[in-house]
DNA sequence: CATAATAGTGTACGACATACAGTATAAATG
DNA sequence: CATTTATACTGTATGTCGTACACTATTATG
């Protein structure tokens, strides 16, 4: 990545991607069919990325894992916790506000032309 | 900051406020100023965040600054540089995407509660 | 059979918000 | 007037996470 815009791009994703991945733990999810999934909604996001974000929300809490080896292959399929769904809800919150307040912020440059 | 929801604000909040200091830089602002007018805007960014932001951003040459010293105190402004523009533009761009994005993916769950 | 897809683990690095330390002085306050 | 607050800035270290990379394993496909 060598572009600036990359580099700022990465840090927006911060936090967003959290966010992107705990919304689609309502229901339980092993990690390939989650890349599909936020593939499908445009979020686009590398095995190499998900699988450390989920060992990571599994570690604070906030996911329960689980093997399923039922199939021919071996897949671990994640859910919120009753805990997760909390912090879930208050980052949504988070998020809404914060993005109201940007959005406000950059109204009167919605016309600036981008190429 | 003890609590994971802090943390998960942190990181939500990388980038966004590049692109809110950016935003507040069409004109010419000095340092100070900028904390207060993206504070009513309800954007709470302390000094200690902002003059390491601004260091960065004049350092990747998005913006330029001057001295001036003819008031009682000697100020220095910030202003958006051409290519300045360019990336402000285009990080605004990307930052909608991802809002639209993240927003049809949490939009099933509007209607949880929070606390 | 070789390659791609499916499914996962582990580790190191780069970037930035943040905290902290520091300097300096004008303005406000008691 | 002395003290505190506000104004205005510089410099540095740390914690966090998205990312890349290496690796393992097996099923599906051409």
């Amino acid at each position: 990545m060598g572009s600036l815009l990359d580099t700022f791009t990465t840090e927006l994703r911060r936090g967003t991607l959290t966010l992107a991945v705990l919304s689609q733990l309502r229901t339980p999810q092993y990690g390939y069919s989650l890349v599909q999934q936020l593939e499908n909604a445009g979020v686009i996001i590398e095995q190499s990325t998900l699988y450390p974000l989920l060992r990571r929300l599994e570690k604070q809490e906030l996911v329960s894992s689980s093997w399923d080896t039922n199939e021919s292959r071996p897949r671990k399929f994640y859910v919120l916790s009753d805990y997760g769904i909390e912090v879930y809800k208050q980052l949504m919150d988070e998020w809404k506000k914060m993005t109201l307040e940007l959005k406000s912020l950059l109204q009167g440059d919605e016309n600036i032309e981008s190429d």
